[in-house]
DNA sequence: CCGAGATACCTCGGATCCGATGTATTGAAC
DNA sequence: GTTCAATACATCGGATCCGAGGTATCTCGG
């Protein structure tokens, strides 16, 4: 997740580790804060496997600033991890959303389509919390008001996304095949 | 979040490992599975901790279980992860959820809306990824329909979310204070 | 001129997680 | 009667994460 995160801003164009720090926290940070012996640790792995290459920048600023520029390699890999997500990226909240900020990055509307609608797959499956096998829940049959807020919050959002994805599958659908 | 569901089904009555496998993820596993090389080793860390008693049960099945008690000091455990839950428990939503099922183990109605309205609190401020400073971002201001869609997904699910909690609150204060 | 705070990066230890693998028994299927 | 699946628990290595701490420079206020 802070991986896709960071191959995401880096494609934008280069940057350097503490304005990398900065972007992912305003982009998950509110829900999850990044700290420093998290991100420097992924740059310096993500560097080691060629995906990104640092340059000193001299003079830049107060510290010296290492730039980090997307390789050839890393742009790669953003491509499939963006193309053929990661099962767990389609069903945790939190990695969904920050796929879906950088699924501007995939040129294909087709390839876009077809992440929205294996999310889509994911959605429409039971959950068995909130099934009793293929019967779907009522909320009145859990006795606390606690559990029964969670199933209609559950569903609530779920058919907000619902509603999003089928339409914006659609359009997409639409581009790519005019 | 994986030791509060174990303290909170464990609360309903004393079961074995391999059953909590089950019942974790009926709870969680749609959206993050668990793994045995995670709930096993968090069965043996929490008995240790003294939190859960293990008791031998030959016979019961074809292998031979290990029934698992909640210690009083397991019952301090939960009550004071429900009562003052970490701050990760309030705006990660997978943790947010597994709290909310198990809500219902706090007797006190105060307490109870008091943890509401900590999350109403997290779920009313900005978060910095939807405002420019204190302005809302407007949806068109993104270019592409991914993060406009990721912007009203999110305003859509807390609309849900504000309007479900605020009612809650209300009427566990007036059951609290009659 | 001096200290506080921001910029900028790094490392370490401890904790948790996951995937793979292992062991052993029971019961149903073929 | 033997293979297969389910029950039931456990361990191990590798990966990731977090918190705490460390280092160094620049700028701005007092």
């Amino acid at each position: 997740m802070l991986e896709l995160a960071i191959l995401g801003f880096l494609k934008d164009g280069p940057t350097h580790g503490y304005d990398l720090r900065t972007k992912v926290a305003a982009l998950t940070g509110h829900v999850r804060p990044v700290a420093d012996g998290t991100l420097y640790p992924a740059i310096k792995r993500m560097a080691a496997a060629g995906w990104i290459t640092r340059k000193d920048e001299p003079g830049a600023a107060a510290a010296p600033r290492r730039v980090l520029h997307l390789a050839e390699a890393g742009e790669r890999e953003l491509e499939r991890r963006l193309r053929d997500p990661d099962p767990l990226d389609l069903s945790d909240e939190n990695r969904w959303f920050t796929l879906l900020a950088f699924l501007r990055h995939l040129d294909d509307p087709a390839a876009q389509a077809e992440v929205l609608r294996r999310r889509l797959a994911f959605l429409e499956q039971p959950a068995s919390f909130f099934y009793d096998g293929d019967r779907p829940m009522r909320a009145e049959e859990f006795g606390d008001p606690f559990r029964q807020g969670l199933l209609s919050i559950a569903r609530a959002t779920s058919r907000a996304e619902l509603a999003w994805l089928r339409a914006t599958v659609d359009s997409l659908d639409r581009a790519a095949a005019p």
